[in-house]
DNA sequence: ATAGAATCGGAGAGCATTCTCCGTTTGTCG
DNA sequence: CGACAAACGGAGAATGCTCTCCGATTCTAT
Protein backbone atom coordinates (compact mmCIF):
# COMPACT_ATOMS: atom_id res chain seq x y z
CA UNK A 1 0.00 0.00 0.00
CA UNK A 2 1.27 3.37 -0.97
CA UNK A 3 1.08 6.74 1.53
CA UNK A 4 -1.67 8.34 -0.70
CA UNK A 5 -4.64 7.11 1.08
CA UNK A 6 -7.81 8.41 0.07
CA UNK A 7 -7.31 12.16 -0.56
CA UNK A 8 -3.65 12.81 0.45
CA UNK A 9 -2.48 17.01 0.58
CA UNK A 10 -3.37 18.54 -2.65
CA UNK A 11 -0.94 18.59 -5.01
CA UNK A 12 0.90 22.26 -5.58
CA UNK A 13 -0.42 24.30 -8.46
CA UNK A 14 2.28 23.68 -10.67
CA UNK A 15 2.21 19.90 -10.27
CA UNK A 16 -1.39 19.30 -11.08
CA UNK A 17 -0.68 21.84 -14.00
CA UNK A 18 1.84 19.44 -14.92
CA UNK A 19 -0.05 16.36 -14.64
CA UNK A 20 -2.39 17.47 -16.25
CA UNK A 21 -0.44 18.15 -19.35
CA UNK A 22 1.34 14.83 -19.13
CA UNK A 23 -2.08 12.89 -19.31
CA UNK A 24 -2.89 15.46 -22.32
CA UNK A 25 0.13 14.18 -23.90
CA UNK A 26 -0.15 10.85 -23.09
CA UNK A 27 -3.48 10.57 -24.58
CA UNK A 28 -2.15 11.72 -27.74
CA UNK A 29 0.43 9.73 -28.19
CA UNK A 30 -1.22 6.32 -27.22
CA UNK A 31 -3.48 7.24 -29.60
CA UNK A 32 -1.05 7.61 -32.73
CA UNK A 33 1.81 5.59 -31.78
CA UNK A 34 -0.26 2.90 -29.78
CA UNK A 35 1.05 1.04 -26.70
CA UNK A 36 4.51 0.32 -28.21
CA UNK A 37 5.36 3.75 -27.51
CA UNK A 38 8.27 4.61 -24.70
CA UNK A 39 8.07 5.90 -21.81
CA UNK A 40 11.05 8.20 -22.25
CA UNK A 41 9.50 9.46 -25.71
CA UNK A 42 6.20 10.37 -23.44
CA UNK A 43 7.94 12.37 -21.38
CA UNK A 44 10.28 14.18 -23.70
CA UNK A 45 6.94 15.05 -26.08
CA UNK A 46 5.62 16.64 -23.32
CA UNK A 47 8.65 18.42 -22.59
CA UNK A 48 9.68 17.45 -18.80
CA UNK A 49 12.22 14.81 -17.66
CA UNK A 50 11.29 11.17 -17.15
CA UNK A 51 11.46 11.69 -13.35
CA UNK A 52 8.70 14.13 -13.42
CA UNK A 53 6.64 11.87 -15.48
CA UNK A 54 7.47 8.82 -12.75
CA UNK A 55 6.80 11.06 -10.09
CA UNK A 56 2.73 11.39 -11.30
CA UNK A 57 2.69 7.61 -12.45
CA UNK A 58 4.64 5.46 -10.97
CA UNK A 59 5.17 2.64 -13.59
CA UNK A 60 4.32 2.90 -17.51
CA UNK A 61 1.46 0.79 -17.46
CA UNK A 62 -0.08 2.96 -14.58
CA UNK A 63 0.04 5.99 -16.81
CA UNK A 64 -1.18 3.90 -19.82
CA UNK A 65 -4.45 2.93 -17.42
CA UNK A 66 -4.82 6.32 -16.47
CA UNK A 67 -5.31 7.51 -20.21
CA UNK A 68 -7.07 4.07 -20.87
CA UNK A 69 -9.42 3.31 -18.36
CA UNK A 70 -12.08 5.22 -19.08
CA UNK A 71 -12.23 4.68 -22.24
CA UNK A 72 -12.92 1.31 -21.71
CA UNK A 73 -15.17 2.10 -18.91
CA UNK A 74 -17.78 3.79 -21.04
CA UNK A 75 -17.77 1.11 -23.07
CA UNK A 76 -18.80 -1.08 -20.71
CA UNK A 77 -21.47 1.49 -19.38
CA UNK A 78 -23.54 2.01 -23.42
CA UNK A 79 -23.34 -1.77 -22.82
CA UNK A 80 -25.13 -1.32 -19.56
CA UNK A 81 -27.45 1.15 -20.99
CA UNK A 82 -28.39 -0.90 -23.79
CA UNK A 83 -29.27 -4.21 -21.72
CA UNK A 84 -32.79 -3.16 -21.95
CA UNK A 85 -32.89 -2.22 -25.00
CA UNK A 86 -36.19 -2.50 -27.11
CA UNK A 87 -34.44 -4.42 -30.10
CA UNK A 88 -31.98 -6.29 -28.66
CA UNK A 89 -30.71 -7.00 -32.24
CA UNK A 90 -29.89 -3.45 -32.87
CA UNK A 91 -28.83 -2.88 -29.88
CA UNK A 92 -26.02 -5.63 -29.94
CA UNK A 93 -24.58 -4.92 -33.62
CA UNK A 94 -25.07 -1.13 -32.82
CA UNK A 95 -22.89 -1.52 -29.26
CA UNK A 96 -20.50 -4.01 -31.43
CA UNK A 97 -19.97 -1.16 -34.67
CA UNK A 98 -19.76 1.75 -32.02
CA UNK A 99 -17.05 0.42 -30.20
CA UNK A 100 -15.21 -0.92 -33.67
CA UNK A 101 -15.68 3.23 -34.90
CA UNK A 102 -14.35 4.91 -31.77
CA UNK A 103 -11.71 2.26 -31.16
CA UNK A 104 -10.24 2.49 -34.60
CA UNK A 105 -9.08 6.21 -34.27
CA UNK A 106 -7.15 4.91 -31.00
CA UNK A 107 -4.03 2.97 -32.20
CA UNK A 108 -3.56 2.28 -27.96
CA UNK A 109 -7.14 0.78 -28.12
CA UNK A 110 -6.66 -1.00 -30.73
CA UNK A 111 -3.16 -2.57 -29.85
CA UNK A 112 -5.15 -2.97 -25.88
CA UNK A 113 -8.74 -4.49 -26.90
CA UNK A 114 -6.90 -6.86 -29.73
CA UNK A 115 -4.43 -7.92 -26.26
CA UNK A 116 -2.07 -10.24 -27.77
CA UNK A 117 0.06 -7.55 -27.44
CA UNK A 118 0.70 -6.36 -24.14
CA UNK A 119 -2.74 -5.61 -21.59
CA UNK A 120 -1.95 -2.40 -19.36
CA UNK A 121 -4.60 -3.39 -17.01
CA UNK A 122 -3.41 -4.76 -13.62
CA UNK A 123 -4.20 -8.38 -13.54
CA UNK A 124 -6.40 -7.56 -10.35
CA UNK A 125 -8.59 -5.28 -12.30
CA UNK A 126 -12.07 -6.99 -13.86
CA UNK A 127 -12.28 -4.40 -16.11
CA UNK A 128 -11.30 -7.67 -19.28
CA UNK A 129 -14.46 -9.88 -17.59
CA UNK A 130 -16.76 -6.52 -17.41
CA UNK A 131 -16.11 -5.74 -20.79
CA UNK A 132 -16.56 -9.62 -21.47
CA UNK A 133 -19.64 -9.80 -19.46
CA UNK A 134 -21.02 -6.80 -20.89
CA UNK A 135 -21.03 -7.74 -24.80
CA UNK A 136 -22.12 -11.89 -23.39
CA UNK A 137 -25.67 -9.79 -21.92
CA UNK A 138 -25.48 -7.59 -25.05
CA UNK A 139 -25.29 -11.03 -27.40
CA UNK A 140 -26.90 -13.51 -25.47
CA UNK A 141 -30.29 -11.33 -25.67
CA UNK A 142 -29.55 -10.84 -29.53
CA UNK A 143 -29.56 -14.53 -29.74
CA UNK A 144 -32.89 -15.07 -27.91
CA UNK A 145 -34.58 -12.87 -30.21
CA UNK A 146 -33.04 -14.71 -33.55
CA UNK A 147 -30.90 -11.40 -34.27
CA UNK A 148 -27.86 -13.18 -34.44
CA UNK A 149 -26.95 -17.64 -34.93
CA UNK A 150 -27.24 -18.72 -32.12
CA UNK A 151 -24.07 -20.93 -32.11
CA UNK A 152 -21.96 -18.41 -31.69
CA UNK A 153 -19.71 -18.09 -28.44
CA UNK A 154 -19.11 -14.32 -26.36
CA UNK A 155 -15.84 -15.73 -27.03
CA UNK A 156 -16.44 -15.59 -30.88
CA UNK A 157 -17.96 -12.30 -30.60
CA UNK A 158 -15.10 -10.62 -28.46
CA UNK A 159 -12.88 -12.39 -31.31
CA UNK A 160 -14.57 -10.86 -34.07
CA UNK A 161 -14.22 -7.24 -32.48
CA UNK A 162 -10.41 -7.57 -32.05
CA UNK A 163 -10.36 -8.40 -35.74
CA UNK A 164 -11.40 -5.60 -37.13
CA UNK A 165 -9.18 -3.70 -34.82
CA UNK A 166 -6.18 -5.23 -36.52
CA UNK A 167 -7.61 -3.94 -39.87
CA UNK A 168 -6.60 -0.21 -38.52
CA UNK A 169 -2.86 -0.57 -37.11
CA UNK A 170 0.49 0.29 -37.90
CA UNK A 171 0.36 2.43 -40.97
CA UNK A 172 -2.39 1.61 -42.79
CA UNK A 173 -5.64 3.69 -40.36
CA UNK A 174 -7.95 4.36 -43.09
CA UNK A 175 -11.04 2.94 -42.17
CA UNK A 176 -11.09 -0.66 -42.93
CA UNK A 177 -12.11 -1.41 -39.35
CA UNK A 178 -15.50 0.10 -39.61
CA UNK A 179 -15.34 -1.90 -43.43
CA UNK A 180 -14.88 -4.79 -41.75
CA UNK A 181 -17.39 -4.66 -39.03
CA UNK A 182 -19.98 -4.22 -41.87
CA UNK A 183 -19.35 -7.39 -42.89
CA UNK A 184 -18.73 -8.92 -39.68
CA UNK A 185 -22.04 -8.13 -38.30
CA UNK A 186 -23.44 -9.25 -41.71
CA UNK A 187 -22.03 -12.96 -41.01
CA UNK A 188 -23.34 -12.58 -37.11
CA UNK A 189 -26.70 -12.83 -38.52
CA UNK A 190 -28.84 -16.04 -38.74
CA UNK A 191 -28.11 -18.16 -42.25
CA UNK A 192 -30.95 -16.68 -43.95
CA UNK A 193 -33.64 -19.73 -45.28
CA UNK B 1 26.64 -7.56 -51.97
CA UNK B 2 27.95 -10.17 -50.04
CA UNK B 3 30.83 -12.92 -51.45
CA UNK B 4 28.60 -16.11 -51.76
CA UNK B 5 27.47 -15.33 -55.57
CA UNK B 6 25.50 -18.20 -56.87
CA UNK B 7 26.87 -21.45 -55.55
CA UNK B 8 29.32 -20.94 -53.14
CA UNK B 9 31.77 -23.53 -52.33
CA UNK B 10 29.72 -26.00 -50.15
CA UNK B 11 29.50 -26.18 -46.88
CA UNK B 12 31.57 -28.63 -44.34
CA UNK B 13 29.37 -31.91 -43.83
CA UNK B 14 28.25 -30.93 -40.02
CA UNK B 15 27.78 -27.24 -40.83
CA UNK B 16 25.15 -28.50 -43.51
CA UNK B 17 24.19 -30.52 -40.47
CA UNK B 18 23.93 -28.01 -37.88
CA UNK B 19 22.22 -25.60 -40.35
CA UNK B 20 19.32 -28.19 -40.93
CA UNK B 21 18.98 -28.41 -37.11
CA UNK B 22 19.15 -24.67 -36.49
CA UNK B 23 16.28 -24.35 -38.90
CA UNK B 24 13.86 -26.86 -37.96
CA UNK B 25 14.39 -26.12 -34.40
CA UNK B 26 13.51 -21.95 -35.36
CA UNK B 27 10.62 -23.65 -37.16
CA UNK B 28 9.48 -25.32 -33.89
CA UNK B 29 9.72 -21.74 -31.41
CA UNK B 30 8.74 -19.89 -34.25
CA UNK B 31 5.19 -21.86 -34.47
CA UNK B 32 4.88 -21.91 -30.90
CA UNK B 33 6.19 -18.06 -29.53
CA UNK B 34 5.45 -16.10 -32.46
CA UNK B 35 7.93 -13.64 -34.30
CA UNK B 36 8.56 -11.82 -31.01
CA UNK B 37 11.14 -14.67 -29.25
CA UNK B 38 14.76 -13.89 -29.44
CA UNK B 39 17.52 -15.09 -31.36
CA UNK B 40 19.52 -16.26 -28.23
CA UNK B 41 16.37 -18.49 -27.38
CA UNK B 42 16.56 -20.38 -30.80
CA UNK B 43 20.08 -20.66 -30.34
CA UNK B 44 19.66 -22.09 -26.50
CA UNK B 45 17.49 -24.42 -27.44
CA UNK B 46 19.24 -25.70 -30.73
CA UNK B 47 22.05 -26.40 -28.47
CA UNK B 48 24.48 -23.79 -30.19
CA UNK B 49 25.96 -20.36 -29.40
CA UNK B 50 24.44 -17.79 -30.82
CA UNK B 51 27.73 -17.08 -33.26
CA UNK B 52 27.05 -20.19 -35.13
CA UNK B 53 23.50 -19.35 -35.50
CA UNK B 54 24.58 -15.83 -37.27
CA UNK B 55 27.25 -17.75 -39.07
CA UNK B 56 24.33 -19.41 -40.94
CA UNK B 57 21.68 -16.80 -41.37
CA UNK B 58 23.04 -13.07 -41.17
CA UNK B 59 19.98 -11.48 -39.27
CA UNK B 60 17.68 -12.32 -37.29
CA UNK B 61 15.49 -11.08 -39.93
CA UNK B 62 17.09 -13.66 -42.72
CA UNK B 63 16.35 -16.78 -40.10
CA UNK B 64 12.69 -15.94 -39.60
CA UNK B 65 12.78 -15.69 -43.63
CA UNK B 66 14.22 -18.49 -43.60
CA UNK B 67 11.27 -20.21 -41.81
CA UNK B 68 8.18 -19.17 -43.06
CA UNK B 69 8.49 -17.80 -46.63
CA UNK B 70 8.02 -20.99 -48.01
CA UNK B 71 5.03 -21.29 -45.86
CA UNK B 72 3.37 -17.97 -47.47
CA UNK B 73 5.07 -19.02 -50.91
CA UNK B 74 2.82 -21.99 -50.77
CA UNK B 75 -0.49 -19.94 -49.57
CA UNK B 76 0.28 -17.75 -53.03
CA UNK B 77 1.15 -21.11 -54.99
CA UNK B 78 -2.53 -22.91 -54.29
CA UNK B 79 -4.38 -19.37 -54.76
CA UNK B 80 -2.43 -19.91 -58.33
CA UNK B 81 -3.34 -23.41 -58.96
CA UNK B 82 -7.16 -22.11 -57.92
CA UNK B 83 -6.99 -19.10 -60.50
CA UNK B 84 -9.05 -21.33 -62.99
CA UNK B 85 -11.10 -23.61 -60.74
CA UNK B 86 -15.00 -24.23 -62.24
CA UNK B 87 -16.52 -22.74 -59.16
CA UNK B 88 -15.10 -19.49 -58.45
CA UNK B 89 -16.52 -19.01 -55.13
CA UNK B 90 -16.08 -21.89 -53.96
CA UNK B 91 -12.32 -21.77 -54.47
CA UNK B 92 -12.26 -18.54 -53.09
CA UNK B 93 -14.02 -19.39 -49.44
CA UNK B 94 -11.90 -22.57 -49.54
CA UNK B 95 -8.68 -20.85 -50.14
CA UNK B 96 -9.47 -18.58 -47.40
CA UNK B 97 -10.22 -21.36 -44.68
CA UNK B 98 -7.27 -22.69 -45.83
CA UNK B 99 -5.08 -20.15 -45.34
CA UNK B 100 -6.59 -19.46 -42.04
CA UNK B 101 -6.85 -22.79 -40.96
CA UNK B 102 -3.06 -23.79 -41.77
CA UNK B 103 -1.43 -20.52 -40.30
CA UNK B 104 -3.76 -20.90 -37.15
CA UNK B 105 -1.76 -23.31 -35.66
CA UNK B 106 1.60 -21.09 -36.54
CA UNK B 107 2.20 -18.49 -34.29
CA UNK B 108 4.87 -16.44 -35.96
CA UNK B 109 2.63 -16.77 -39.24
CA UNK B 110 -0.24 -15.23 -37.73
CA UNK B 111 1.87 -12.80 -36.74
CA UNK B 112 3.47 -12.20 -39.57
CA UNK B 113 0.26 -12.02 -41.59
CA UNK B 114 -1.88 -9.71 -39.20
CA UNK B 115 1.17 -7.66 -39.69
CA UNK B 116 1.22 -4.51 -37.58
CA UNK B 117 3.83 -6.71 -35.47
CA UNK B 118 7.16 -6.45 -37.27
CA UNK B 119 7.27 -8.51 -40.73
CA UNK B 120 10.19 -10.30 -41.37
CA UNK B 121 10.28 -10.04 -45.08
CA UNK B 122 12.69 -7.49 -46.80
CA UNK B 123 11.10 -4.45 -48.39
CA UNK B 124 12.53 -5.84 -51.39
CA UNK B 125 10.59 -8.94 -51.43
CA UNK B 126 7.84 -9.16 -53.70
CA UNK B 127 5.89 -11.97 -51.33
CA UNK B 128 3.30 -9.33 -49.86
CA UNK B 129 2.38 -7.91 -52.89
CA UNK B 130 2.20 -11.56 -54.78
CA UNK B 131 0.14 -12.72 -51.51
CA UNK B 132 -2.34 -9.87 -52.27
CA UNK B 133 -2.28 -9.99 -55.50
CA UNK B 134 -3.44 -13.59 -55.52
CA UNK B 135 -5.77 -13.16 -52.98
CA UNK B 136 -7.24 -10.20 -55.48
CA UNK B 137 -7.38 -12.69 -58.48
CA UNK B 138 -9.64 -15.34 -56.44
CA UNK B 139 -12.13 -12.41 -55.08
CA UNK B 140 -12.73 -10.75 -58.66
CA UNK B 141 -13.59 -14.17 -60.28
CA UNK B 142 -15.68 -15.16 -57.18
CA UNK B 143 -17.27 -11.55 -57.38
CA UNK B 144 -18.15 -11.83 -61.20
CA UNK B 145 -20.21 -14.97 -60.13
CA UNK B 146 -22.21 -13.45 -57.20
CA UNK B 147 -20.38 -15.56 -54.35
CA UNK B 148 -19.13 -12.50 -52.76
CA UNK B 149 -20.60 -9.40 -52.39
CA UNK B 150 -19.59 -6.86 -54.91
CA UNK B 151 -18.49 -4.21 -52.61
CA UNK B 152 -15.59 -5.40 -50.84
CA UNK B 153 -12.33 -4.38 -51.70
CA UNK B 154 -9.23 -6.50 -51.74
CA UNK B 155 -7.46 -4.76 -48.78
CA UNK B 156 -11.21 -5.29 -47.02
CA UNK B 157 -10.26 -8.97 -47.66
CA UNK B 158 -6.77 -9.01 -46.70
CA UNK B 159 -8.44 -7.15 -43.57
CA UNK B 160 -10.89 -10.06 -42.68
CA UNK B 161 -8.19 -12.82 -43.10
CA UNK B 162 -6.01 -10.87 -40.71
CA UNK B 163 -8.25 -10.61 -38.42
CA UNK B 164 -9.00 -13.80 -38.18
CA UNK B 165 -5.84 -14.70 -37.53
CA UNK B 166 -5.66 -12.70 -34.36
CA UNK B 167 -7.91 -15.10 -32.63
CA UNK B 168 -5.36 -17.43 -32.72
CA UNK B 169 -2.51 -15.18 -30.62
CA UNK B 170 -1.45 -15.65 -27.43
CA UNK B 171 -1.86 -17.85 -25.06
CA UNK B 172 -5.54 -18.53 -26.27
CA UNK B 173 -5.00 -20.72 -29.34
CA UNK B 174 -8.10 -23.08 -29.51
CA UNK B 175 -9.24 -22.69 -32.78
CA UNK B 176 -10.80 -19.38 -32.95
CA UNK B 177 -9.42 -18.33 -35.88
CA UNK B 178 -11.38 -21.43 -37.73
CA UNK B 179 -14.58 -20.04 -36.03
CA UNK B 180 -13.94 -16.67 -36.90
CA UNK B 181 -13.46 -17.90 -40.46
CA UNK B 182 -16.60 -19.80 -40.78
CA UNK B 183 -18.34 -16.19 -39.95
CA UNK B 184 -16.41 -13.97 -41.67
CA UNK B 185 -17.41 -16.12 -45.12
CA UNK B 186 -20.91 -16.15 -44.05
CA UNK B 187 -20.21 -11.85 -43.99
CA UNK B 188 -18.56 -11.74 -47.81
CA UNK B 189 -21.38 -13.31 -49.50
CA UNK B 190 -24.01 -11.21 -50.81
CA UNK B 191 -27.02 -10.22 -48.91
CA UNK B 192 -29.57 -12.64 -49.56
CA UNK B 193 -32.47 -10.83 -51.15
C1' DA C 1 11.46 38.53 1.31
C1' DT C 2 12.67 34.10 2.98
C1' DA C 3 12.62 29.49 4.85
C1' DG C 4 11.30 25.17 3.93
C1' DA C 5 8.78 21.84 1.53
C1' DA C 6 7.35 20.17 -2.88
C1' DT C 7 8.70 19.42 -7.44
C1' DC C 8 11.78 18.97 -11.31
C1' DG C 9 15.62 17.16 -14.32
C1' DG C 10 18.38 13.99 -16.26
C1' DA C 11 22.47 10.98 -15.42
C1' DG C 12 22.89 6.41 -14.84
C1' DA C 13 21.79 1.56 -12.86
C1' DG C 14 19.95 -2.64 -14.40
C1' DC C 15 18.17 -5.55 -17.83
C1' DA C 16 17.11 -7.45 -22.45
C1' DT C 17 18.19 -7.79 -27.17
C1' DT C 18 20.86 -7.95 -31.59
C1' DC C 19 25.05 -8.69 -33.52
C1' DT C 20 30.63 -8.92 -33.62
C1' DC C 21 35.05 -10.78 -32.71
C1' DC C 22 38.44 -13.94 -32.11
C1' DG C 23 40.57 -17.82 -29.46
C1' DT C 24 39.42 -22.74 -29.49
C1' DT C 25 37.76 -26.95 -31.49
C1' DT C 26 36.66 -30.04 -35.28
C1' DG C 27 36.26 -31.96 -39.87
C1' DT C 28 38.69 -33.04 -44.15
C1' DC C 29 42.23 -34.06 -47.44
C1' DG C 30 46.70 -35.54 -48.68
C1' DC D 1 48.28 -39.09 -38.92
C1' DG D 2 48.91 -34.25 -39.26
C1' DA D 3 48.13 -29.68 -40.93
C1' DC D 4 45.09 -26.26 -42.25
C1' DA D 5 40.80 -24.32 -43.31
C1' DA D 6 36.23 -24.24 -41.62
C1' DA D 7 33.12 -23.97 -38.01
C1' DC D 8 32.03 -23.27 -33.11
C1' DG D 9 31.25 -20.78 -28.61
C1' DG D 10 30.27 -17.30 -25.82
C1' DA D 11 32.05 -12.92 -23.85
C1' DG D 12 31.05 -8.42 -24.66
C1' DA D 13 30.00 -4.01 -27.55
C1' DA D 14 26.23 -1.27 -28.82
C1' DT D 15 21.57 0.00 -28.37
C1' DG D 16 17.16 0.89 -26.24
C1' DC D 17 14.02 0.50 -22.52
C1' DT D 18 12.10 1.03 -17.62
C1' DC D 19 12.79 2.98 -13.49
C1' DT D 20 15.76 5.29 -9.34
C1' DC D 21 18.19 8.82 -7.05
C1' DC D 22 19.36 13.10 -5.40
C1' DG D 23 21.17 17.87 -6.18
C1' DA D 24 18.98 21.97 -8.27
C1' DT D 25 14.92 24.60 -8.79
C1' DT D 26 10.39 26.52 -7.93
C1' DC D 27 6.35 27.37 -5.34
C1' DT D 28 3.91 28.93 -1.11
C1' DA D 29 3.00 30.36 3.51
C1' DT D 30 4.33 33.59 6.72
Amino acid sequence: MGDDHGAARPLRADARRNRERVLQIAQQALASDGLTISFDEIARRAGFGVGTVYRHFPTKEALFEAVLLGRIERFVADARALATAEDAGRAFFGWFAAVVEQASGNQALCDMLDSGTAMPVRPGSTLARDFAAALGRLLARAQRVGAVRADLTAEDALDLLRGCLVAERGARARGGAVRMADVVCDGMRPRSL
